[in-house]
DNA sequence: TCTGGGGTCCTGTGGCTC
DNA sequence: TCTGGAGCCACAGGACCC
């Protein structure tokens, strides 16, 4: 159901790591810039600058493929905590024009400005306004959408990248909308597009006049779905009260692929000691712990297991990944990445109340205090002493 | 040839209980 | 006592997002 006139405003950075580095070190303003992993390990692009696509380098692509692409490039490493820094004060900023701001990722947030027109006029000025002042006080630039729902203003503002400003309405989802690819709308990949594109639909248009029977015999329950994608349809609201995580994890990619079970533990254990280092900065403790395993295939296997009550120490959470991991064979298979994951999140009151429970958890709140003074790397388990030296990265 | 990391959400399956 | 169905939950995998 749509509102009378348009109060969703969907702001999006433009290339924001790289944007954040280029802001920072101005010499590189105007040069193709790479964000993304080292170069010597296996690792993708992360974000890149608008130069740098212009060589025809994308998100996604491996660093090595991008520097063959674009060698005059100039490759960062990610520094996400000078990223997340810059995001909380653009949302301080979205804040001076509407209390309901939902932050959606790191560059990326809705702001409905329903209530907000009395003060700072209609969206379309609203949006102007944002966009200077983001400009003005961080020196970056953002594309805003402006839409009666969600859906429609994130596809406004996609359509205006970058560094524009666009609006949808309700009247637009029978014209402009019929004659974007199907891989424009939000929720669909590569693979669903690939299926559509098996029953000859390749646009937003056709997918709207499709019979939904035909759709249902192919995507089952999600036919209904990608109909409501289709006329641009989204009841969700804009929440600007902070939820709590789903679940935390690290996962690593081996430098190379790996067949030795003692590197694999010990890294496990290493990731294992991170994610709980997470968990409890965030004052967390979690059920179900989850191993992942990805083999040289590129075949991934996930093994679960859950606790009775919550738990927030490497102990418990490593003992149960050690037992996950002899319940996969193995063999002799060559494995590329490992990772750690804990979900069934709680406050760390949910946790066990027993006496050697009460010592664990007295043990790990000394290991965060010597942590925040002395570094992250001050205390780590004795295992992590088995990792290589180009993956001691990690401890 | 190469395919990261950190997440969320959904679906199908199988076990368990009533 | 046995059986089948419904509902719930855990688990595994996959798709998608930035």
């Amino acid at each position: 159901m749509f509102v009378s006139a348009p109060a969703l405003l969907h702001i999006d950075m433009d290339a924001f790591f790289a944007s954040v580095e280029q802001v920072r070190r101005p010499e590189l303003r105007g040069r193709p810039v790479v964000v993304g992993g080292e170069a010597a390990r296996r690792s993708v692009v992360s974000t890149c600058s608008y130069e740098a696509r212009a060589c025809g380098v994308r998100t996604a692509m491996p660093i090595t493929q991008a520097q063959r692409l674009c060698p005059k490039a100039i490759f960062l490493p990610v520094d996400m905590a000078a990223y997340v820094a810059v995001s909380k004060r653009l949302v301080a900023l979205y804040r001076q024009f509407t209390d309901a701001v939902e932050a959606v990722s790191i560059d990326e947030a809705f702001l409905n400005v329903a209530g907000s027109r009395r003060l700072f006029g209609p969206p379309q000025a609203i949006a102007r306004r944002v966009q200077e002042r983001v400009y003005s006080e961080h020196g970056l630039t953002c594309s805003i959408g402006i839409g009666p729902n969600k859906l429609l203003a994130k596809l406004a503002s996609d359509l205006s990248k970058p560094g524009g400003l666009g609006m949808l309405s309700k009247a637009d989802v029978h014209g402009r909308l019929r004659g974007l690819p199907v891989h424009e709308l939000w929720g669909i990949g590569p693979v669903t597009e690939k299926q559509l594109a098996v029953l000859g639909i390749t646009t937003v248009g056709t997918l709207q006049d499709v019979p939904l029977r035909l759709l249902a015999a192919v995507f089952g329950g999600g036919a209904y779905a990608l109909k409501q994608l289709a006329f641009g349809r989204d009841l969700s609201s804009v929440s600007s009260t902070a939820q709590l995580p789903k679940s935390v994890g690290r996962e690593v990619t081996f430098g190379e692929d790996t067949s030795e079970l003692m590197l694999l533990r010990a890294t496990l254990l290493s990731l294992a000691d991170d994610t709980v280092a997470q968990l409890r900065a965030k004052g967390l403790a979690a059920r179900t712990i989850t191993l992942k395993v990805r083999y040289s295939t590129f075949h991934t296997v996930t093994r679960q297991a859950t606790f009775v009550r919550a738990v927030s120490s490497t102990r418990a959470i490593y003992g149960a990944i050690e037992r996950l991991l002899m319940q996969i064979d193995l063999g002799a298979r060559w494995v590329r990445l490992v990772g750690v994951s804990v979900s069934g999140l709680c406050g760390n009151a949910c946790q066990l109340t027993f006496d050697d429970q009460w010592k664990e958890v007295a043990l790990a709140e000394a290991v965060d205090r010597v942590r925040a003074k002395y570094g992250k790397r001050a205390l780590r388990p004795a295992a992590c002493a088995l990792l290589p030296a180009k993956a001691t990265s990690m401890c």
